[in-house]
RNA sequence: CGGGGCGUAGCUCAGCUUGGCUAGAGCGCUUGGUUCGGGACCAAGAGGUCGCAGGUUCAAAUCCUGUCGCCCCGACCA
């Protein structure tokens, strides 16, 4: 307890002056080296970032660029004072934007220190003096891979449902997530903020989110008795904060985010991890005077969430994804393909189409509607007794016919502000009616309640498309609902069936005349997308989401700013939100092997991990040795000086992931060699001892993505 | 919120059907010893209000009722 107290006194500001005043501004006590002058950083080299220090500030031979937050074992203070500032990761991270990183990119948080960067530069961790409960069993309570993994590699615990403990490697982790988030955000001129966790009602009354959102919300009282609720995303927070602070145009355009917990109080937590009451996300917002603006905006952070996505190592699809009231390409998800995922998208063979289920369209035959080419007018309605069989696969049971020759009919409500009519909507039995898609051919609508469509003479479970003969409702039919010519649909009375349902004989001209034919269908494998390349279905996590908000929020809570010609106008706005925990899981979730995690370099609690056979003698010597010059040069190192025998050391090494293992034992060190092994490579390849720790850095600077 | 399942040691589980002696195993942990390149072995230990409350009974981990928690499927998920 005494260490982690004097860690955190450790902590201090020192005050810089000059351009790299920024920079430096979380440089703690203990850099001790005098003098200022400017160099060439030894571990870009290559990149051509200069440092420039001046007064005291940190070790020269090491670059300023992006976020160091030098940390110190206060176990080792020998080694305080001589640490650099960045891993050569986080510079070569930089080395695509420009020789030189911009001033906003070295940017901090001045509120926060503990979430800059991932900080994590210039420390020798011991596996003996953290905390790393590894464990053989697979826990009861996972079922997914990434869950299990994260359990079993000790990241996180369980504290209930939904809510978990981050511990030492989990966290490194996350704050390697943020680290690079903050990075791609600087980079396209986004401000971190802070806004509060727990949020007065009233906000969320005044756009109506307070009642939208519903169970979702945690809700709680103060002392006061007033209603308070713990945030589950900021719009409102924001707005109101922008609205307080931004009049004028001439202060647009403006992006603000954070990188904070957010609460809901999920109905089903599961999926480990994915789907969590308490978890963290990168909320960014941006604020504006024009809608071209906006897309500029919306541009940018979708390319930097491109960028944040691959120097994670985690797959990333940009999906279309339900616009709101900008329309057009307003909103995109970001999914990573892998089957423990929640979300459905579907792609096109050919690439040139992704769309969440929502939203996934389809070709449609140009001439689908009335008149239907070849209908079989001839055949009469068969009333059949289906005693209790109400649903699609009971029916087909019962009459032995295959869904595909079925009509499913089912009865939607307007909304009262529409008139609340019924809407009719007829897709084939084997598939399923997209409510997205019937709101945008009909307005808002939503599935009838039982009673109130009964009422209306629905017999629902029997209903038919002929309902709309005497219900008068609008009829919306699916195309390929249309396109079977004798089907078997409801009959429009309680435990009866039709066959030889014909859509030209037995739906009347006038209803047939008001019909829209459209698709509002999801699409399933193998539909043409719009470009005509088959469609297929897969599962996916959503990562991030960016959206076109548009006014809602600014008009709800009267955020306007005054434009050139002195006119009032409420600020246009858009949101960007990526989860680092979901980030964490898609990498689990699809890189792991049979031996545990496997880590991408870019998000890995540690980049080399050195593993001493014994740590003893010489072995112990040269690992120590090494651990320091790699900490020295800004290498995220582990060294596992347990007494444990080789095969716990192998078998842990291996489940934690880490990227990169440097084995030392006598074999190796009798040819004056160590052994390295790659995570993911099958076997180990010898290192000789010279210049051991240089050929790691440039090893490690070859394995990050490049953006 | 509907359906199903589970709460016994830090972890994974047995015991419950058919109530009964001091509640068990493996892993992990502690101590000593032997080992030491892929989750060692020997010996001795520590550790459990059997989720909680009430009831039935001479007697409850076991049967009954209630309650809390957790997991899965579905509904839901800016």
């Amino acid at each position: 307890m005494a260490g982690i107290e004097s860690k955190k006194s450790a902590y201090r500001p020192v005050t810089i002056s000059g351009p790299q005043r920024r920079a430096h501004r979380h440089f703690r006590a203990g850099h001790r080296e005098q003098g200022a002058g400017s160099g060439v950083c030894t571990h870009c080299a290559g990149t051509g970032h200069s440092i420039v220090f001046s007064g005291r500030t940190h070790r020269k031979d090491f670059c300023a660029a992006l976020l160091p937050l030098p940390r110190f074992s206060t176990r080792q203070p020998a080694t305080v004072g001589s640490r650099g500032c960045c891993g050569p990761g986080a510079c070569v991270g930089n080395r695509a934007q420009a020789d030189v990183p911009s001033p906003r990119a070295l940017a901090g948080s001045p509120q926060n220190p503990y979430k800059h960067g991932h900080g994590f530069n210039g420390e020798r961790m011991y596996w003996s003096r953290t905390l790393i409960p590894t464990s053989r069993e697979v826990p009861a309570d996972a079922d997914i891979l990434s869950h299990q993994l994260m359990v079993r590699a000790g990241l996180v615990r369980r504290l209930s449902a939904g809510i978990y403990d981050w511990l030492p490697l989990g966290w490194r982790a996350m704050q390697k997530i943020c680290g690079i988030m903050r990075q791609e955000m600087a980079r396209v001129d986004a401000e971190e903020i802070q806004m509060p966790a727990i949020l007065p009602a009233e906000l969320w009354k005044q756009t109506g989110r307070y009642f939208d959102y519903g169970p979702l919300l945690f809700k709680l009282k103060d002392r006061k008795d007033t209603e308070m609720i713990l945030g589950p995303t900021h719009e409102e927070i924001v707005t109101e904060l922008v609205k307080a602070c931004v009049s004028s145009h001439k202060q647009l355009p403006l992006t603000l985010y954070q990188i904070q917990q957010k609460f809901r109080d999920e109905a089903r937590p599961r999926s480990g991890l994915l789907r969590v009451r308490e978890f963290i996300m990168k909320d960014a917002y941006s604020f504006h005077s024009s809608v071209e603006s906006l897309g500029k905006t919306y541009h940018d952070i979708f390319h930097a969430y491109v960028r944040i996505f691959k120097r994670c190592g985690v797959t990333a699809i940009p999906v279309e994804a339900e616009s709101g009231p900008i329309g057009g390409d307003a909103s995109h998800e970001f999914i990573c393909p892998c089957a423990a995922g929640e979300d459905l998208i579907a792609r096109s063979e050919d690439g040139s189409y992704a769309a969440n289920l929502e939203m996934a369209d389809r070709q449609i035959p140009a001439d689908a509607g009335f008149p239907i080419p070849g209908a079989d007018v001839s055949a009469q309605l068969q009333r059949v007794h289906t005693p209790g069989a109400a649903t699609m696969e009971q029916v087909c049971t019962f009459l032995h016919v295959a869904p595909q020759q079925m009509i499913k009919t089912l009865v939607f409500v307007k909304s009262e502000a529409d008139g609340g009519g019924f809407v009719v909507a007829c897709v084939r039995g084997d598939h399923e009616v997209n409510e997205a898609k019937l709101r945008r051919l009909v307005g808002p609508v939503q599935l009838a309640e039982d009673a109130a469509a009964r009422t209306a003479g629905f017999v629902i479970g029997f209903v038919g498309p002929h309902v709309v003969n005497h219900t008068g409702a609008q009829l919306v039919i699916d195309p390929d609902a249309l396109a079977i010519v004798t089907a078997v649909t409801g009959a429009n009375e309680k435990d009866y069936h039709v066959t030889n349902f014909n859509w030209i004989t037995h739906l009347e001209a006038q209803h047939r005349g008001k019909a829209q034919v459209a698709d509002i269908r999801n699409v399933v494998d193998g539909d043409k997308s719009p470009h005509g390349s088959a469609l297929t279905l897969e599962k996916g996590i959503e990562l991030g989401h960016v959206f076109k908000l548009g006014t809602k929020y600014s008009q709800a809570l009267g955020a306007v700013y005054l434009d050139d010609k002195q006119q009032s106008q409420p600020i246009i706005m858009g949101c960007y939100g990526i989860g680092p925990g979901r980030i964490m899981v898609a990498a689990l979730e699809t890189l792991s092997d049979k031996d545990g995690i496997v880590w991408p370099i870019g998000i890995a609690p540690f980049e080399v991990l050195i593993t001493p056979i014994r740590y003893e003698g010489q072995a112990r010597t040269v690992a120590d040795e090494l651990h320091a010059q790699l900490a020295d040069r800004g290498v995220e190192v582990l060294l596992d000086d347990r007494d444990q025998r080789p095969g716990v050391k192998f078998k842990d090494g291996d489940l934690i992931g880490i990227p990169l293992r440097i084995v030392i034992g006598d074999k190796g060190l009798a040819t004056g060699q160590v052994e390295l092994k790659r995570r993911t490579a099958a076997a180990p390849e010898m290192l000789p001892l010279e210049n051991l720790a240089e050929q790691l850095v440039a090893l490690i600077g070859q394995m990050r993505p490049r953006v």
